[in-house]
DNA sequence: CAGTGGTCTAGACCACATT
DNA sequence: ATGTGGTCTAGACCACTGT
C-alpha cells in the first residue's frame, strides 16, 4: 500500500485544525506501515494536492512530526521517516558518560546470554502479552568503555513481536538494537520512559560488572514504546557508576 | 528601559534568517532586562512594527522562543515571558515520584540548614565566581512524602549574584526555591543538566534521610543555568529510593 | 540544471478572553 | 465590542542537493 493510493479524510469544517488532522493521517500512515523508517515522503506540493489543502498547512503539520522526531526535513532532499540510523538516534537514549568526559561514546557491546523464556506477570502486563504466545527473549548485554564493563542491560521482548530472532542475528547486527529491531521487524522505537533506583548489586550482577557484591549501582528501569505508546521493550539496566555517569541535559522544552 | 524603546538592529540581507535575528533580539531584551518574567510581551502587530516584518516572521520568532520554554502564548490574552509560577514549571526539575505512583507530587520541604562560607574550588569553577566576593550560601533542604524523608538538598549559591538573601527570607517563600530566585532576584532557570551516581549514604546524610549509613542512595549532581548559560546554582541530591524512584520520560523529541 | 525544502509576504477569517 | 493569538491561503523568491 503506497501512500499516494490512500484515501485521506480531511475535513475542512472539523473543529481540530488542518494541519493536525493532517498530521495524524501522516502519522497514521506510519503505523499502517505506508511509510516506513527511512522512506522519502511525498515532497510538498504533491501532499498539497493530496490534502487539497495550502502548502503552508502542510508544513506545519511537517514541523509538528519533525519536533516529535517522527520526521526528518533535509533541504534540498526531501523529507524522510526517522531511522535509527539517523546520526541523531545514536544517543538518543543513550545515557552513559565516563566520569571526566562531556561527550557520550559509543560503548562495546558483549552479549552474555541470550535466552527464551515466559514472561513474567510484570511483563506480561507491560508488553500486553498474550496468553497463547507469552514466550519472551532475554538477553543480557554487557557495555564497556576502554574495555572496562560498566553496565549490564537485560532486554525483554515479546517472541510474539520479534518472530525468528535468533541469537546469531541478534550478535550479528552492525548497529544499536533499537536499529535491528528497526531493520529486521519494522518496530521503531519512539519513546522511552526510565525510572532510576540506587541498590546494592546483587551477586550474578556485580560478577558481570567485576566489582564486589552490594556495591552501590544505578538500576534504570526502562520501557520502550512504539508510535501509538505500544510498549516493546522491558530494559533493565545496572550501572556501576564508580566511574561513569548518567547524564540528562534539559533545556526547558514544552515537550518534557 | 521599556521594549518599545529599544532600537533593534534587523538585518534584512544577512545570511541568518529574519526570524532568528528577531528571536535573538527579543531574547537579548530577557538579558537585559527590558522583559521580565510574567511580563506581557508586544502583540503581534505592535511587533511587526517594531521590526519592520510581516506577521508570518514575527509569529515564527515567538514560536522558536516558546518551543525553547521563554515565552508562553495565551490565546485572546497576549504572549508572555514564562516564570516559574506557572503550573508547567512546577514539576519541570523535579523528577522525584513516589514507587507506586505515576503522578509527580509536590514534597514536603524543611529548611534544615542555612550557611554561608567561602566557595570551593568546583563551586568557583562552576559558577565563575570572582575573587572579591567568593562567598557562596549553601543551604540543605529535607524533601518529603507524607512526613517521610526521601531526599536531601544541598543547594549552593553565589552570594554576589543574591544579595541581602537571608535564612528567613529563603524559608519564608511560599513556591519553588527557582520562584524565589526569580522573584526575589531576577533570576530565572532555564536550563538544568544533571549527572546521577549511586553511592553509600555517609552518616550524615544517612542520618538526614533516616537510614542505616552506607544505604545505596542515588547522588545527583545538578547545575542551573539561566539565560545564555550562566551557571547560577550548584545543587547536589541525595534520594534514598527505597520507596522513591527518579523518573525521565523521553519523547524523542528534538531538543533532548 | 531541476527539484527539494526554507524563508517571507500580505492579507483573510476564526476562536478566545476581557471589558 | 474590542483586541488577542490561531489558522489558513496563495503565492514569491532563496538556498541547498544531486545529476
Amino acid at each position: 500500500m503506497s501512500i499516494t493510493d490512500i484515501k485521506f479524510n480531511i475535513d475542512h469544517n472539523s473543529k481540530t485544525p488542518l494541519w493536525m488532522q493532517i498530521r495524524n493521517e501522516l502519522f497514521d500512515c506510519l503505523y499502517k506501515e505506508a511509510l516506513r523508517p527511512g522512506q522519502l515522503i511525498p515532497n510538498e506540493k504533491t501532499l498539497v494536492e493530496l490534502f487539497n489543502v495550502s502548502i503552508g498547512t502542510v508544513r506545519k503539520a511537517i514541523g509538528a512530526l519533525e519536533s516529535e522526531g517522527i520526521l526528518i526535513r533535509k533541504q534540498g532532499l526531501g523529507t524522510f521517516v526517522c531511522q535509527h540510523d539517523d546520526r541523531s538516534f545514536l544517543f538518543k537514549y543513550f545515557h552513559i558518560v565516563h566520569h571526566d568526559s562531556d561527550e557520550r561514546h559509543i560503548p562495546e557491546v558483549e552479549c552474555a546470554s541470550f535466552k527464551s523464556r515466559d514472561a513474567s506477570d510484570r511483563e506480561i502486563d507491560i508488553l500486553n502479552i498474550s496468553k497463547e504466545n507469552s514466550k519472551v527473549f532475554s538477553i543480557y548485554n554487557k557495555l564497556a568503555f576502554h574495555g572496562k564493563v560498566h553496565s549490564v542491560d537485560n532486554i525483554v521482548i515479546s517472541a510474539a513481536k520479534f518472530p525468528l530472532l535468533t541469537e546469531e542475528i541478534f550478535i550479528n547486527r552492525h548497529n544499536t538494537v533499537y536499529n535491528l529491531y528497526q531493520n529486521k521487524f519494522n518496530v521503531f522505537i519512539s519513546k522511552c520512559s526510565e525510572r532510576i533506583r540506587a541498590i546494592p548489586a546483587q551477586d550474578n550482577i556485580a560478577k558481570m560488572l567485576g566489582i564486589k557484591a552490594n556495591t552501590s549501582i544505578l538500576q534504570i528501569h526502562r520501557v520502550g514504546y512504539t508510535y501509538h505508546d505500544e510498549a516493546i521493550e522491558v530494559r533493565t539496566s545496572y550501572v556501576n557508576t564508580s566511574e561513569t555517569e548518567y547524564i540528562r541535559e534539559q533545556y526547558s522544552t514544552v515537550g518534557e
